[in-house]
DNA sequence: GCATAGCATTTGAACGTTCAAATACAAGCT
DNA sequence: AGCTTGTATTTGAACGTTCAAATGCTATGC
């Protein structure tokens, strides 16, 4: 068996005795109508015998196109969640016969920065992103470059307007707010909050489910108790500091006056609640009887920890479906890019209602007060 | 801005006035020795100005060679073991220039069967796959054949000799013994065991850490106690076999005398654990008071639950490592791929000691007994 | 003054496809 | 017989690189 050389269209070519474009176009190409059964068969026979199968690079050099796309997830495979938003967009590409090609920068910043090099020569069609915010500045810089040339390119995220074409929009503000409504609605009127600080020169503009969550917080007039009981996380890409923000919680709740106490918890993910729900059942704190804890993500995770947790589903799904959609459009009409349509502005934001509402997965960790 | 068309050596080299070889020599190839200082600059100007990046397609149709591995994952991104394995293997490569073109196959079918097709032509320079067992019918099958083609392919996992060349075995069952003798030295002489049962055809062969666990287990004699504790997960795709496997034991086990039961459990892997950990706390029952819980993974998961796993680290890692030097070992001389040494016969196992050995990660859901 | 060598650069074929245009042949129409 | 139409197939250039071999030049040695 000494290294067997490739097989190419020319060697099925030949033993069909063809010529090379014929094979191509019945192999490769669906044009095998144009040619007599008999010479079909011929070829299909003779490819079969020789087990050929078509070089992908060499048809996308001619092509101009792969059938590939990159996907650019900016978070860690880590947190599950993301690992889930890797898996439906690979699966929602599969269902349009495309491919993932999935570029992981979290936490790679030399990776970053080279990322529009690594792509535009790539040969991926186009490119999805996300999910991106306006603190992501390498990236959307890169992302940025990458749009600068040819190649299409959806992200997912928030932004600020007109940064890109397409963007999809997370409803990560209307979630916010599902997240605190619901909360409220079950009657609890002191809550606390594990987030995360923003950039400060982004305060105000509001990019992030904890947006939302203040601001219904406040619509309920109850921001300032609960900006008293808001704790930052400190470093989101190690479990240390998940657990550190979980037991300063802990600590301080545990240790004021019972009446003086928020009775639930709403958390920026799932992960700071699963911190949360280990740091109180380590002092014993009882779940939902003594607080309630309200996650963000809902992520399967949640069905793996006593009491099973309730949680916010962002609706990923649809909004990665919306991304694959975009993207499609785009491919399918690569000269127009730039102004797809004078009415649709850009960036257009899926309204947060129907099937795309963010809803609250109710399980066990969330109970009403009266 | 009318799309513009892609920037290629061509048009480098007319700006730069020389040919197009000279700036490939200096821009894609480490040739630029070969020239003038000021030809060198004269292209790198032009090269800059243009905002040339190199087509890879064409880049690797000429050169034979793309600089991407596959990586086929047998298992769901959605437990974050193998996320974190996928995460390792991006990391691995990345270090040597490599690109990992993930392929996804868990749970779909369809697409392991084509798998064969879509990797011999996809351009990847090698393929890495794994976790792999004898179990694994289809997909043995297809790397089978890729390997036929002249790729060369690297697997790791557990599987009966002389299927592939390259074959990295997952210390598994030692991995599995180690975790039984933990639980033995401290002080545990009744142990459950959650896991699941192989496929009648392979009993007695040892494919997984649960045949470690037997072995140890028979070892001290304690083997038939545990069996009569196994209880084995019906669905290993979805949250709900877990759930179920993990209330049947518990529900067996809160209605057994205390004397009659187990004082420790050591599951398959973290999720059965975490599941587990879910239906005792539901029960009241105390981990490690009443009942010691043992995990396997050592995911980093197992810090936010309560009590924190103890939890088996089969070092992965350092499988992913030896996995990716086999595969750099075959992509240095593509010519000697079948033979590398008379004396390394294949498939050779990583030695489960010293820095390979697989350990306990001790924290806190497993205590001793006197 | 002429071969020799070395340096800097160009030439042209090749990689494995695709695709528009060309060809060859047969049948149908006037 | 000549002209058109249609079907089955081939031709050859192109995609953007790489790479071995060839070229042109200048300096060196004798």
């Amino acid at each position: 068996m000494h290294s067997p050389r490739r097989v190419t269209l020319r060697d099925v070519a030949k033993r069909a005795e063809v010529s090379v474009a014929a094979v191509s176009d019945i192999v490769n190409r669906n044009l095998a109508s144009k040619y007599a059964t008999d010479t079909q068969n011929r070829v299909r026979a003779a490819m079969h015998d020789l087990g050929y199968v078509a070089e992908r690079t060499a048809q996308s050099l001619r092509r101009g196109r792969s059938g590939t796309v990159g996907f650019v997830l900016t978070r860690g495979l880590s947190n599950p969640f993301f690992a889930r938003v890797a898996d439906l967009v690979d699966q929602t590409l599969a269902a349009w016969d495309l491919e993932m090609q999935l570029i992981l920068v979290s936490g790679r910043a030399e990776r970053a920065g080279e990322l529009a090099r690594r792509l535009i020569g790539s040969g991926v069609d186009g490119v999805i992103a996300g999910p991106l915010y306006p603190w992501d500045r390498t990236l959307v810089d890169q992302l940025a470059a990458i749009e600068g040339s040819r190649l299409p390119v959806v992200v997912f995220g928030n932004l600020e307007q007109g940064k890109f074409a397409e963007v999809v929009m997370l409803s990560d503000r209307v979630a916010g707010e599902v997240a605190v409504d619901y909360l409220l609605g079950m009657g609890h009127r002191s809550i606390g909050l594990l987030g995360s600080a923003p950039p400060t020169e982004l305060l105000g503009k509001t990019f992030s489910n904890q947006d939302g969550m203040e601001r219904a917080l406040d619509a309920a007039g109850l921001l300032e108790d609960a900006m008293r009981w808001f704790v930052p996380i400190e470093d989101e890409s190690s479990p240390a500091g998940y657990l550190g923000m979980a037991s300063r919680f802990v600590e301080r709740w545990a240790t004021t006056a019972a009446d003086a106490r928020p009775t639930a918890v709403v958390c920026k993910n799932d992960q700071a609640a699963f911190a949360l729900l280990a740091a109180l059942a380590e002092r014993g704190i009882d779940v939902p009887g003594d607080l309630s804890v309200l996650g963000y993500d809902n992520t399967s995770e949640g069905e793996f920890v006593y009491p099973p947790l309730t949680s916010v589903d962002p609706r990923i799904d649809v909004c990665v479906g919306e991304v694959v959609d975009r993207l499609l459009r785009l491919l399918d009409r690569p000269g127009e890019i730039e102004t797809p349509q004078a009415s649709e502005a850009t960036p257009r934001t899926i309204p947060a209602s129907g099937s795309n509402r963010p809803f609250v997965a109710e399980r066990r960790s969330v109970v009403g007060r009266t």
